[in-house]
DNA sequence: CTGAAAGCGCTTACAG
DNA sequence: CTGAAAGCGCTTACAG
């Protein structure tokens, strides 16, 4: 039934090393008896077994996406994005491809080594993972090329990738205030995830810009879940009912916020303006249509499997430290509110 | 560095099978051997390497979850709750899972069988097939156990698993035109789904139930897609400026028709009522939240793992064919229309 | 209850 | 340019 290297080689009329050779694309062999190997392996369907190869070969490289603490809430389309990203390029660049969704209590049971060499990963895309979660540490001091999205760590064998974080929050507040709006309020993510810091700064940096002085709570923090952002800006507004703009560091949030601002009879865009991040599909079609950061995250998960070769390769510059991912700030209704008078 | 079973036999004074009987849970074995080599595998932080115990066993078995032309569309959470679900049941239950995403195209170049010979491959969870697809017919006359989602197809190995999508469709149906609506409408998805012809079946159930006659252009295809479901329902709507309630089999197309209906000045639930398939998390905190059937996913993908899983040691009774997953009719102001005078 | 040994399906120095 | 052979890290009959 299933067709080994020894039945290709069989019919052929050669031996398994030749086969082998010719599989894996070695210079050196005639072209007759390529064809003659290509032709009977064709024959017999014949495809290499992965597991077999990966345990005798040093040259397949099977590079890992691990994903920590994914939450599946029908909303999020995006951990996908850069799933599908990373495994396009394994597929054109002949590398395996595996799935290793985790989380910080796995994480405990099993250390980042262990599941490398558990499952032979030689190169790994890692993302979502919080600023104290135990791999980290375990990927900085490690041997493994590892890619790390949105989270820069240092690390010999570390890159990490994501869009200018700073600049893109500060590009969609610096929209708002040339509107004229002079009460912005942020709602932030969490301490633990790095981008959040990064996003506020960009906030910060626009708001001062403008000249506009942030009260000590400008910022509020969500953890990117929806019911808090409503919860947190409803309270937001009875303390600050002058606020005329919202800047998120997620869609989620800036969902949860459009409720807010509804209940607080406030219309979007022209009493309030809002942004988002991340470009969800639910911001596009949002009532108003939501303004938002675009990140590709397919290109950043195709460009960081390129990085982890890469890195494998060793033909990395050294000291890159950090690639950034271009992303586009998207204009839709809720930021489409004109210059106002003053 | 990487440390193998040889490492922990030495360590436990013991040889590499006795190492190899305790982590494969055999029951012969005494009990201080067995701490012992627990003790120094700990010690150690042995881990054994999956492609050797799947190249050199037969028990270790590895289900992978297939999912075809997925679009990561930033919009569809969907895809990754059946992942999560399948993983689950994997990482509960000793099996290896796979992650394969394919498309028509790829399925031309690597039968199925030859993918499930190459990764070894003992078990199947297939999602997103169309209903002309290569690998359908593979799948249905192979050895290979395999649980489809959303398509049912013949297949000695082969069990089929969704939601009652006819009686789903129905009872949304139902809904509506209890409320009194005479002019339903239904955007459905393309022939070549499985789940477009039970849906509809359902809905016509519901419209004959209710004594209605269905108009030949009372069905319209829109493949899924939310620009093509907003021109459809557009072009409906000159036609047929009395309806008044809009089935959709998918909420992607729900949020189309949301924009045709807008744009012709219909507002929901008041002239038109509205309701998608999926529960996607725009549904909910799009302006009115529509309503829909949440097919629980995850849960979907859970007990097809553990389908495949009994498959595999042939303890699932005969002629099974379909196993049917629960779902619910969530209620959102989209149909949220009071019943109305006639 | 445990060891010795063959074997899973490949790859890759080493010869020639 | 191609063969013969060792080896990758395990599992599992077969003995004892």
């Amino acid at each position: 039934m299933a067709v080994k290297i020894y039945d290709v080689a069989k019919a052929a009329g050669v031996t398994v090393s030749t086969v082998s050779r010719v599989f894996n694309h070695y210079q050196d062999i005639s072209e007759a008896t390529k064809k003659k190997v290509l032709a009977a392996a064709d024959k017999l369907g014949y495809t290499p077994n992965v597991a077999a190869r990966t345990l005798s070969s040093k040259s397949l490289k099977t590079v890992a996406v691990i994903l920590n603490d994914i939450v599946a809430d029908r909303f999020d389309g995006v951990s996908m994005q850069t799933i599908l990203g990373v495994y396009q390029y394994c597929n054109e660049h002949g590398m395996q491809f595996v799935l290793y969704p985790t989380s910080t209590k796995l994480q405990h049971e099993k250390t980042f080594g262990q599941f490398c060499l558990e499952r032979n990963v030689d190169g790994a895309v890692v993302q979502g993972m919080h600023i104290d979660d135990p791999y980290l540490g375990q990927i900085a001091a490690g041997e493994t090329p590892v890619v790390m999205i949105d989270l820069e760590i240092p690390g010999a064998n570390v890159v990490s990738i994501s869009i200018d974080n700073v600049a893109a929050e500060r590009e969609a507040t610096q929209t708002i205030l040339k509107h004229g709006r002079k009460h912005p309020v942020m709602i932030n993510g969490t301490h633990a995830a790095q981008v959040s810091a990064l996003r506020e700064e960009g906030f910060r940096q626009a708001v001062a810009e403008a000249g506009l002085v942030l009260p000590d709570d400008g910022v509020l923090y969500a953890d990117f879940e929806i019911d808090l952002a409503t919860k947190k800006l409803q309270e937001a507004l009875k303390q600050h009912p002058e606020i005329d703009a919202v800047v998120c560091a997620s869609d989620a949030m800036a969902i949860g916020a459009m409720v807010a601002l509804r209940a607080a009879g406030k219309q979007i865009p022209r009493d309030c303006e809002l942004v988002g991040f991340d470009n969800i599909g639910a911001t596009e079609y949002s009532q108003p249509p939501i303004s938002t950061i675009e990140q590709h995250m397919d290109k950043i998960g195709y460009t960081a499997a390129g990085l982890v070769d890469k890195l494998l390769q060793k033909r990395l510059a050294p000291n890159i430290g950090h690639v950034y991912s271009d992303y586009d700030f998207i204009q839709r209704e809720s930021t489409g509110g004109l210059p106002m008078d003053h």
